[in-house]
DNA sequence: TCTGGGGTCCTAGGACCC
DNA sequence: TCTGGGGTCCTAGGACCC
């Protein structure tokens, strides 16, 4: 007989090797082969299947310092495809969030379930359903991680990732198996505590999320993560700390992306900034808000040794927040121009914006006129693009060689969000 | 040749005020 | 020689996440 604890429950809902799994929809033959997703730019590997972790691969590894492994063994290799990731996600959440009474969609392929409804002796079975739903209406594999606390559904979640015998899931409903989940947790694996704090809990002796748990001075504890880490451990003794969060609108948007080739001159990397704020501003204004403060950086490359580097920011805080795409884009030029130095190999750039009002909701000044115009052309432009493609219309400043533009060499077709891209069936009758 | 991009939260310490 | 103290607000930057 276990003793089952009388609590509140969490679920945490994580898709397996998500983007690798999302490429497997479309080409199911690369089932059961070495697959991988690299990142913008085709720089290094983001998601790997299995199969491709069993060769050596790493996550985060250069794509070109693995080559040899990924043409030796011949590993279907893919550039990021995020309009399909994301789209195919919404899929997984929409499907999870009727499972549900509260979900928290906490990444692109990870969400938090609240299971205050589900009875506890039903738990597991209700894991099952999830797991079986998913796989079946989107087709994605997940894994099912359940505990009282947020920490402790996540470090279910990753047992149950790992262990060939959970079968995808792990369900902490009684003393036992939380406390032999946590003994089996290293400190780094712990959600929250990253390379700087596992070794300062490692300096105290601390080893396992059990040594954690049971660690009872919290000045200490306070010195080494301040809050942070006294919320971990009371979320490991079952306390509930961390608020289950129903995201509503992001409080900074950015792009920012690496240059396919080395930019010397600065009407390229305005060019760039330019797309790159179009992106931002066009995020910003689907959330609903508009920003006061817009920043900018520019970087050479860190790992080439030869050449002299420059890093810099520069950021300003406009008098009326403003959603048009082209004043940002002024302001990030005259930003860019403030910076700027000639003679150097510039790699990356982005923006970001911030301290956003509300679009239709903010304080007017005496005198301030809205600009309408801007308004309207800012929403006709987005349903424009929206129905007819991205960049089909855009700011001349967007430039139209774009012969910085990262490259992306292997990427699968969009095909669940473009017409022409969807994939083809044919009838055999 | 080639090493991601996009976020959140927290706090130390500076600036300023009385 | 002695040179206040307490409070608030803001922000850059650190740490972490996927």
């Amino acid at each position: 007989m276990k003793a089952i604890f009388s609590h509140q429950y969490y679920a945490l809902v994580d898709c397996n090797s998500f983007y690798v799994s999302c490429e497997r929809l479309f080409q199911p033959a690369l089932k059961k082969r070495p697959v991988v997703v690299l990142s913008n730019n085709d720089g290094c590997m983001i998601a790997l299947s299995k199969e491709a972790k069993a060769l050596g691969l790493k996550m985060g590894g250069a794509y070109h310092e693995n080559r040899d492994i990924i043409l030796k063994n011949q590993v279907e290799t893919f550039s990021s495809n995020y309009n399909l990731y994301q789209n195919i996600s919404n899929r997984v959440m929409m499907l999870l969030s009727e499972m549900s009474s509260k979900i928290e969609v906490y990444s692109i392929d990870e969400a938090f379930l609240d299971l205050s409804l589900i009875g506890e002796q039903e738990l597991f079975e209700h894991a099952q359903n999830i797991k079986e739903t998913v796989q079946k209406q989107v087709g994605i594999p997940v894994s099912v991680g359940i505990g009282r606390t947020k920490v402790l559904a996540k470090l279910a979640n990753e047992l149950a990732k790992k262990s060939p015998r959970a079968k995808g899931i792990v369900c902490l409903d009684c003393a036992r198996y939380e406390a032999a989940a946590l003994e089996k947790t290293l400190v780094h694996q712990i959600w929250g505590v990253g390379k700087k704090l596992s070794l300062k809990l490692e300096l105290l002796g601390l080893k396992t999320a059990q040594d954690l748990c049971d660690y009872p001075n919290d000045k200490v504890l306070h010195k080494i993560g301040t809050k942070k880490m006294l919320e971990i451990r009371d979320e490991l003794r079952g306390i509930s700390c961390l608020s289950f969060i129903v995201r509503d609108k992001k409080k900074n948007i950015g792009s920012s992306k690496s240059f396919g080739k080395k930019v010397f001159s600065i009407i390229e990397l305005k060019e760039a900034l330019a797309n790159y704020a179009t992106r931002a501003a066009f995020k910003m204004r689907s959330q609903g808000s508009r920003a006061k403060y817009i920043a900018i950086y520019m970087r050479t490359n860190p790992f080439d040794r030869n050449s002299s580097q420059h890093c810099e920011g520069a950021y300003l805080r406009l008098e009326f927040s403003t959603l048009d795409t082209r004043e940002i884009i002024s302001k990030a030029w005259a930003l860019a121009d403030e910076i700027f130095l000639p003679g150097y190999a510039y790699k990356k750039a982005g923006i970001e914006l911030s301290e956003f009002e509300d679009r239709d909701e903010y304080q007017l000044v005496l005198g301030q006129k809205i600009n309408w115009s801007a308004e309207k052309l800012m929403d006709t432009m987005d349903r424009v693009n929206a129905r007819f493609g991205d960049n089909t219309l855009k700011v001349m400043a967007c430039g139209t060689h774009n012969p910085w533009k990262m490259l992306s060499q292997m990427k699968s077709q969009r095909h669940t969000t473009h017409i022409l891209e969807a994939p083809k069936v044919r009838s055999c009758i």
